[in-house]
DNA sequence: GAGTATTTCAAACGATCGTATGAAAAGCAA
DNA sequence: TTGCTTTTCATACGATCGTTTGAAATACTC
């Protein structure tokens, strides 16, 4: 009888409407730091202030909070990304367009862990995510995922002349395993929050090696 | 009055050492597949085919259960590692060495995801463990990351003239990251267990892109 | 064999979980 | 205000959680 997406009628008062997105905004930091098992809604509906039934209420269940949560923040995440890589490739051009395209990219994906708090958290989830996926399949890959990827890998083919479609996709997932490692890392350090040149050290090798590494995968030309 | 390790005398009867294993093992997969937090003990139990009380008994805990899970694995984990190191290291001579020790290393770190059972669950049980944290914090880097990443540093230096003490480390965290990224894509592929000309190519990659990465770390030299 | 130590067991403990319910409170149009 | 909808609330339900307990069963020593 669930048709698998809780509906309510509308968002009639403003009051309803503040208490969903105190909601949100709890389950947000206590499905990234707990993860979702280990978060209960009792947790999160204390940490907002308002009733145990207002998951039940607003969302239909602890999953689809879990979901709304994500559902929240996905649209500009992957807006974000996507800017920062257009804005580079309209501009760039000659040998330093490579690492240009790199490094807006390891930008966009490293800076909102240390500049936004919401930036950290985000990472986190989406780390979890990865590991003990409850988003419907299709949900995070094809929102994220898959467009960023798919941009990245065509800007890399743009600044990289004789690199094949299969190689960008295989470099674009080097490059992507190398941000989310790093990005868990900086995440982890939460007493000492990574000192900018620090953090903009690690941006500097990413960009470096992956150029290396993209160049290396373009075949030997004349 | 908990002073933090369970202790019993002695492994008394065999029949003892049996059911501490078959514990031991249920608890490996079903950590490895659902997480701490998910997995009950009494799913635990069940699946063992023993009593409840079972692991309260044998390792004092959940924690202590989770805990001995990695403890009885990470001897051999890092030997395999640091073994395949050692030996192309002493082997390998020349322009190719390079690609050689990386492909020693990526291999050790893939392929066991497909050849035997262990390493598969293994991975998704470390790649829980980094998100989410059981351990005792010195516990997992001290007697995994850190030797076996010393170890590749070293190796990379040995074989990459020019190569720096701090770029080695950051090359290091490189190639870890795209590995462990390709890993937990390997992984997630259950129903078709990536063919084995599929998981070469992957390896392939790794390798020419690492390469390409390493070399461009190392200052332009005349 | 008896006697001791080790291991297993069924049963229960208190706590917490996600969810459901129906009544109060609040918002809003008339 | 009245009447209706939307939101909040206290409370309870059944289930499951990790852990404890004391007795039964098993293994081992002598």
């Amino acid at each position: 009888m669930n048709e698998g997406v809780h509906q309510r009628r509308d968002v009639g008062s403003e009051s309803g409407a503040q208490t969903r997105e105190r909601l949100l905004d709890a389950a947000e930091t206590m499905f990234a730091s707990r993860g979702f098992a280990a978060t209960s809604v009792r947790h999160v509906t204390r940490e907002a202030g308002c009733n145990l039934a207002a998951v039940n209420y607003h969302f239909g269940s602890k999953l689809g909070l879990y979901q709304e949560v994500f559902r929240r923040r996905m649209d500009a995440v992957r807006e974000q990304r996507l800017a920062s890589l257009r804005r580079v490739a309209a501009v760039e051009q000659g040998p330093g367009a490579l690492e240009a395209v790199l490094h807006a990219f390891a930008a966009s994906f490293i800076e909102p862990l240390v500049d936004q708090s919401h930036g950290r958290t985000l990472t986190e989830l989406i780390g979890r995510e990865m590991l003990d996926p409850h988003l419907p399949p299709q949900m995070f890959r094809a929102e994220i995922a898959g467009p960023v990827q798919q941009s990245l890998s065509q800007a890399l083919r743009t600044v990289t002349p004789g690199l094949s479609e299969e190689a960008a996709r295989q470099c674009v997932q080097s490059i992507v395993g190398q941000l989310v490692q790093a990005a868990q890392r900086v995440s982890r350090q939460q007493a000492t929050p990574f000192s900018p040149p620090a953090l903009s050290a690690l941006v500097d090798h990413i960009v470096r090696f992956s150029a290396g590494g993209v160049r290396a995968c373009v075949p030997a030309s004349g």
